[in-house]
DNA sequence: TAAAAAGCTTGATTTAAGTCAAGAATAGTT
DNA sequence: AACTATTCTTGACTTAAATCAAGCTTTTTA
């Protein structure tokens, strides 16, 4: 299966359920609806296999991508075979090769069966230049990158494992999922360690009182891993700088 | 000496001299003269000495910092006084902190006496609004962070410590500096080793034929740092995809 | 529902880089 | 030139996480 084949034209029901998809996200947000629609023509369907691997080079390089459903790892692949993720992009995350260098070559490593939606560099330089909105919501995507890339460099080389493994544990319970999004072996592959050392720091963190049953988080009093949080982290928690928090 | 006092209003012929200077750098590429110098007016100038540390929190936060002169690293420091180095900052270089969390706190550490210059959040959302090439350059300038920090985030992780410095001796060698442009301590915080380390992998690489006299690279043969060279780097090397590549 | 595969855990061992400590070299100052 | 303060190097030792290997669980599929 050649990738020309995989590329769908979506028909006009499809694009009226990709327009309600893509009008809700950031870079999307606050644009209005007619210019919006007209932008959103130039989309492009893109079916993707679990467990499949597609490096971003040249001709898949000059584009913005969305995923519409599933889930893929960005990464950066070495001789040796070793690899770093450098995000995990779940429904709704955008990554813009668009903005690399041509010679930046990471891979996509797909984890589910993955459907993107995708812009052309050209169409979204247009759009970028015509709609000032458009403008700002790439700047704060981009933003966004940065500054997520600087907290995960920070966890990566500054945290023990049991201390990344409690750091992640806390955005879930930050978000009141309680839950583990992914694998054990996925998370453990994004905070830069192996499974067999997530699997110990998890062991170490029980006797703190941190429990997973099955993939959700039990917690024995209820502040166990309020030790682990960033203040990014904990700016979006109920209890954010009153006195059971942290950061005071 | 308060923050205050250090804030200088720069004088007709200061403002002409960072005029010149401003107008060089990538964020102020492609701009119409006038609309350039209007801006402008609204720089400010502070000066930093060496070995001063300033978090970048609350009120630091809203601005873009350029540098005028000098050199600071900008850092994340923990509980345990252990660092990391997310960006050297040099002359000509430029940091947002207005781009991020108010909640996400960096240090910059100040190597050299500096002088930033700085814009205020609102003065350069003004000029986004109203210039489309100034929202142009501030989303490379964003690309190109994005871009640097997951290619750090690649060499902190995947590297050896020899292989690290090999691959920041390669730099200097693309550069045709053949130089190391800070100290040797400097360099090893950037690349998340200890001094001790990085002075270790010098000596591994000298086995190889990379030699430092005083902070200069000699190589035996010349081509002895090509495989730490990674495809980025090498496409600005004059041999970039030669016979004598090794990216073919 | 059995079989196979994938994912996870636990133990024993290795290893690369960090730590600590002391001395050498270089740069800066009087 | 002599003194001081950095900066850098080298050696001995420690340590956190990786590796290797085996067994256990859960999920998938036939």
């Amino acid at each position: 299966m050649t990738a020309g084949e995989r590329v769908l034209i979506p028909s006009k029901e499809h694009h009226n359920k990709y327009y309600h998809f893509l009008a809700k996200i950031p870079l999307f947000k606050n644009i209005d609806e007619s210019e919006l629609i007209d932008f959103l023509h130039s989309v492009k369907v893109r079916q993707y296999h679990r467990g499949e691997l597609v490096t971003l080079d040249s001709e898949e390089h000059d584009k913005c991508y969305v995923v519409y459903e599933g889930l893929f790892k960005l990464t950066k692949l070495d001789e040796k075979g070793e690899e770093i993720v450098i995000t995990i992009a779940d429904k709704a995350d955008a990554i813009a090769p668009m903005h690399f260098s041509e010679h930046y070559e990471v891979c996509a490593e797909f984890v589910k069966n993955t459907t993107l939606l995708y812009f052309n560099k050209d169409e979204i330089d247009r759009f970028t230049a015509k709609n000032h909105q458009f403008s700002r919501n790439m700047i704060a995507f981009l933003a966004d990158s940065v500054q997520q890339l600087m907290l995960s460099a920070e966890v990566l080389q500054l945290k023990t494992a049991k201390e990344k493994v409690g750091w992640y544990l806390v955005h879930s319970k930050v978000n009141n999922t309680f839950k583990l999004p992914y694998s054990k072996a996925l998370i453990a592959s994004y905070l830069g360690m192996k499974p067999e050392s997530f699997s110990r720091a998890l062991t170490q963190l029980k006797e703190e009182g941190v429990n997973l049953e099955n993939k959700s988080i039990v917690l024995d009093n209820g502040d166990e891993l309020c030790k682990y949080c960033d203040k990014v982290t904990g700016s979006a928690c109920q209890s954010f700088k009153t006195e059971r928090c942290i950061h005071n």
